[in-house]
DNA sequence: GTGGTCTAGACCACT
DNA sequence: GTGGTCTAGACCACG
């Protein structure tokens, strides 16, 4: 999996973050699996170790690690994470509907126009 | 309507722009409205000319004005803006069902969600 | 007003969020007040301006400030943020209390010794 | 007794030693007893030795052991410890308590919000 | 001018 | 070895 995209305005200890964040969601990483040291994921990804840094505090404030001083940083996952995750999701979507219904656009139609890109995207 | 927030991460010139999109999808604005002069809007918004001319030029380059020179910009709506607008945030939602898809949400958990949440800030 | 102290173990960055986020719930400092900028603070503490970002990031993340983009960081103070950190103190004393119980320590016994130290500290 | 807990920021030799002051405390280790040796512990902990070594260091400097050359580390249980440990606890409420007040809540007020948090914790 | 991100390199406490 | 903090200095977007 590639974790940063230089071309992505967003900056790169998001883009990690985010990373972890979705195999930790999918399972790819388990409870109590440990996330690869500061310093080595610095040097393998060849960014600068203040920026994992930055990136495992994040993952660390939402709750989906915990670092063990002088062992290194654990995955953490639950359900509650999850959870948490789709309402986040939903709520964007939310936001979206609720703009287009603003432009006089229905749910149907709207919802018929994603199922439509959808589609062409499995192509 | 209140077109600026500085709580809203996106640069102010983008908010500005986007506002006066919106008004002219809704038709607030009609085609061939004048848009009020650089100046007078920045002073308006109390804000930076330069971050009104930035706007300005975001929604030229949309298609949403067309400036005459020494007179002023002028609002053009027309029917492929709207449609633009509607495929523009159908890709936006796919983009997140998909995303939700990959952790293994349902189309029909997700969308259960949102309507949830667009019920309850109907309240 | 003293914001860093090097004998204090704490990370100098949290000391200075900690002298603002007092400031602000005691009313000196006002909603909409503008924060020092991060350099001129910076200079002003002599520190380095990435340990002051580091401490506006985190009164962000808490909701006490903020930022403005070109403009600075600005209080935001609420009384949401009073009754949070009343909570916040309540519960850590409770633990307090909770620990001195199992000990066999009364609540009673306990808050006697309480006023007396205050009482000294009030001479 | 769970001794470690990896979530609490302080560091590992510290909740040992503090493990430990709270058994004799309470009694369930009485003077005169032994303490496991400093490789026994490690091992049924499964950290470090070294850890546990400056864990009972820190315990013989506020006179909570007293090791024995060739023979091992033994419990000193003493009242003097338990008055110095409700003097403790009571200066830590106390600068609690100050801190509040200073913020403007009330002794009695921050006190019901003490009780109403440990009340919740009774249930 | 502002905030925000990133790099390079150092130091510390903990295990 | 580990994570965490700090400094110095650079770059960028925004207003």
């Amino acid at each position: 999996m590639k974790l940063i995209d230089y071309q992505d305005p967003r900056p790169i200890y998001e883009q990690i973050a985010e990373g972890y964040k979705k195999m930790i969601l999918k399972g790819a990483l388990q409870d109590g699996d440990p996330m690869p040291s500061v310093r080595s994921l610095a040097s393998t990804l060849s960014t600068n170790p203040n920026t994992v840094q930055k990136a495992y505090a994040q993952l660390e404030r939402e709750g989906f690690l915990t670092p063990v001083k002088g062992k290194g940083n654990f995955v953490h996952a639950g359900n509650e994470l999850m959870e948490a995750r789709k309402n986040e999701i939903a709520g964007r979507i939310a936001k979206e509907v609720q703009e287009a219904s603003d432009l006089g656009i229905s749910r149907e139609e709207l919802f018929a126009s994603v199922d439509g890109i959808l589609k062409e995207g499995a192509k």
